[in-house]
Order: C-alpha cells, then sequence, then structure tokens
DNA sequence: CGCAGGGTTGACTGTTTTCAATTTATGTGG
DNA sequence: CCACATAAATTGAAAACAGTCAACCCTGCG
C-alpha cells in the first residue's frame, strides 16, 4: 500500500526491510492464511465502514485503496502489490475500500487471528509496527505533494517512487504501469485530463517515453528528480 | 501530532484512548522522560533530516510539524499539543522539522532509550502501535482533504477536527486557535488569503463567528458537518 | 470489422493564487 | 499607560494553473 522514497532503517533493530507477508513467511507461522482467493479486475475487495473481518496480503496483481466523497470525489490512498498488506485498521471498521485493478491473488487471515498472533510473536509485532511506520511516512510524504506540489512536480514523483518500488536493479528504467490515468489522477489529486496533459509534457521534454504497452520508460532521472524535488529552474526546455 | 475525525477503538484490546504521555505514566516508566524543557515561540524543537537523538512529549503548548521544498514551500504535516508526541521514526533521522507555535514545555527520552522500554514493557508496544496506526488514519483523511477538498471544505473539516480534539465537553463549540492563518493555509495546503477569505465566507453564513482572541466560534455545527462532508447543496445561502 | 473504453488534445471556464493596498492586532520602549 | 512599530489579517483586482466540456484518436477484443 503505496510508496516513498525514503530509504529505511530502524528503531531498536525493527526488520524494516521485509514486507509483512516476508515477516509472516519467515516466522514461519503454520496455517494462519487462507489459500489463494482470486478476484477479477475491477472487482471489489473491501469497503470503507464494513466490518473489518481479516486482513489481505497481495500474491500477485495490483490493488487500490481509496476513500469516496458522497458526490462521487475519489481519493486513491495507496497501491497494493504483491507482499503489500491491506485492511488492516485499529477500527471495527475498515477505514478506506479497496479493489483490484488487474486480476488479483490474495490470502487472508482473520483478524482475531492476527491479533492472537500478535500477542504470541514478538517478532511479527515489530514487523507491524514498522510496516505503519513506513505507511506513515509515506502518507506524509504525500500531503507535501498534495498540498503543495505543482502537477510536473506530483507526476515526476509519482513515477520515481514507483521505479524504487518495482526496480529494485537500478539500472531498469523500464516502468508498468498497472494503472489507468484516471487512477493516477485520483492517487494525485489531479484529473485525467492534466495528467494526460503532464505526460505528454514531460515527454515533449524527452524526460520519459510512453510506450505501447502501458508502460514508461524514464530517459532522465536526475531530470525528473530535480523536477519532483521543485527545482523546476535547472530543467531545461528544449525546443 | 494531527487530529482527525474518527472514533477509536481496537485491535487485540489495544488502549487506543490513551495518549502515549498517559499510557508511559499509566505504566509508571521510573526516570525515563528529562525534567520539563521551555521552548520560546517560534523556536525550533528538532529539523527534518538532523539525526533523530531523541522523542518528545509536549507538556504544553503547541507545536507544528512541517516539511518543506528547496524554494520554501512548506506543508505542515500535523499540529501536536499537550500529550502528543514526536520526534518518532524508524529512520535514524527526523521525517520533519517542528517549532513551537506558542510558548511550550516538553519532556524529552533518548531515542536508545524508547527502544529499551519498548523491548520490555508490552504494554508501551501495544500503545505505540495504536498510537501510529492513529496517526496514519489522519494523514489518510488528510489525503482526501488536500487532494479532493475546495477551500470551504477544508476550512469546515479543519475546524471540526480541532472541535473534536480540544473540547471533549460536546456542548462547547468555541474553539481557541494556537494557530496563525498562515499555519492553518500550510495545513490546508492554500495560502494565507484564501483562509482568510474562506473564513469570512463562513462568518457572512453565520456558521461561524471569529473572536477578537484568536478564537472562532461555531454556530451551526450540522452546517459545517454537511459542507466538510461534501454536501455544500444542503447549506443554504442566507441574504 | 466495428465497437467500447481508455487516452489525447483543444477551447474555455473557474477557483485559487499572486500582487498589492489597507485595516486590525500585538508588543515594546519611553 | 500610551505611542509607535511591526506583524497578522482582511480585502480587492488581475493572473495562472488546473478543471470542465467536448471532439477525436487509438487499441484491443468480440
Amino acid at each position: 500500500m503505496g510508496f516513498s522514497n525514503s530509504q529505511e532503517s530502524h528503531l531498536a533493530d525493527l526488520p524494516t526491510a521485509l514486507t509483512i507477508a516476508d515477516s509472516i513467511r519467515h516466522h514461519n507461522l503454520p496455517g494462519a492464511f487462507t489459500e489463494p482467493v482470486a478476484y477479477a479486475k475491477e472487482q471489489s475487495i473491501l469497503s470503507e465502514g464494513e466490518l473489518a473481518t481479516d486482513i489481505h496480503i497481495v500474491v500477485s496483481g495490483a490493488v487500490r485503496l481509496f476513500k469516496m466523497m458522497p458526490d462521487g470525489r475519489r481519493q486513491i490512498i495507496g497501491f497494493a502489490f504483491p507482499g503489500d498488506m491491506l485492511g488492516l485498521s485499529l477500527d471495527d471498521r475498515y477505514l478506506h475500500s479497496a479493489e483490484a485493478i488487474s486480476p488479483v491473488i490474495l490470502r487472508h487471515m482473520g483478524r482475531r487471528q492476527l491479533a492472537a498472533l500478535l500477542e504470541r510473536d514478538h517478532g511479527l509485532r515489530k514487523a507491524l509496527l514498522a510496516w505503519t511506520m513506513t505507511e506513515l511516512q509515506i502518507a506524509q510524504d504525500q500531503m507535501l505533494l498534495l498540498g503543495r506540489k505543482d502537477a510536473t512536480e506530483r507526476l515526476s514523483s509519482f513515477l520515481l517512487t514507483l521505479l524504487q518500488r518495482r526496480n529494485h536493479s537500478t539500472e531498469d528504467r523500464h516502468l508498468p504501469l498497472a494503472m489507468t490515468r484516471t487512477d493516477i489522477a485520483d492517487y494525485l489529486g489531479l484529473t485525467m485530463e492534466t495528467v494526460s496533459r503532464t505526460i505528454s509534457l514531460l515527454k515533449g521534454r524527452r524526460l520519459i517515453r510512453p510506450l505501447a504497452d502501458h508502460s514508461i520508460e524514464l530517459l532522465n532521472v536526475p531530470g525528473l528528480q530535480d523536477l519532483a524535488a521543485g527545482n523546476a529552474i535547472t530543467v531545461q526546455l528544449d525546443p
């Protein structure tokens, strides 16, 4: 769920580099999760306000997490990819909705069962705290983006955080975009049209190259980093 | 740090109703915090990127937590009031800066000491997880506000969350505002001028009454709730 | 082959920003 | 305690960036 630029570290040696899924696997918890469950593209996984019965782990595919306003405005809170968790809340109701944006496979676990596991497993508690703090950090970076960045800065930041999340090999500048322009717009607090125009703008400046298969090649990562940070002056326009 | 509309509950009976300060007091941890330290209005408490040596608890006063961009744009991430914690991060560096917006008294504790306490104290771990998840929830509500609400909706939401945070007696509609218009603007992703204009607008609609002493009386809470939720249609303009 | 959904581009509108002037608070020193 | 200086807040007018409405294009799939 979500992603961020920030590097990770530790408070009391928390295993922050691992996903929650890794952690649960690593701690070898028997039968904790159900068998894999498949969801079709666009299918709803959980809804804000519903009783929070389960938490889910993404096995494959991509999920959008979002909040809606009564009149249909939507804010995407984050995207969840394989290894990410969704459905956790302190409350007994879900805090946001989740839908599959591609065919998705999930495993889930009852809330009470997770609570029981947490009581027993110290390492899992640490992993859960680390996960939550990482999500908080990501959310706060997103607050800066939504409150203070313009469209170009938002899109550059988005592409770079996606890159960081997806490609651990630093040389691969090739980004498959699982989500539509509308999803990107609802994540960045823009409209579909503005996202499309901004992509065209970055393409015109030779910073990115949109490919036919819903993926984008990042041609100038330092340039994008300048834009994302708000140093627009240093990026030269070319004819 | 921050505040939200959402009611609180429990995952595995976490003591979420308590602040971290309450929790630490409740668990009767001897000598954990230093003696109170005073900060003058506008004084810096900690800075983003600095080595995160300590966490702090607000004893009195109010603090703003924020991120800056290179060109001076500022996003306020949240406000901290008595009982709130600041300076916690997974990373070994602070994730945002903090400044006193009034004369402030804090107590602090070394990072390593907190880590040691956490190793020993199960209840404290639960409290810390609960605190972090509550902050995450608040941040996600703020993402919806920053990404999708207009100026009137932002200000109404802000006033209502402040009310909820400050007045546990539900009948007192009187809000002391510790922060300036500029602070409010930087929290809501607006400019000072727009905040001022929007306050005038709500005043003209008899929804609020700004008083001389930097406080605001909420004259029509249901009306503000409609606005905050985005049901602008139901709020009638009056001459 | 043609339809439907997603995407791009254009022209125009509108909300918020920017720049600027004025009024109202706040705080300090005489 | 008043007077001045300075900061905060309000209000106005103009500009800008993103939004809206609309037409068109592309692509994948039945």
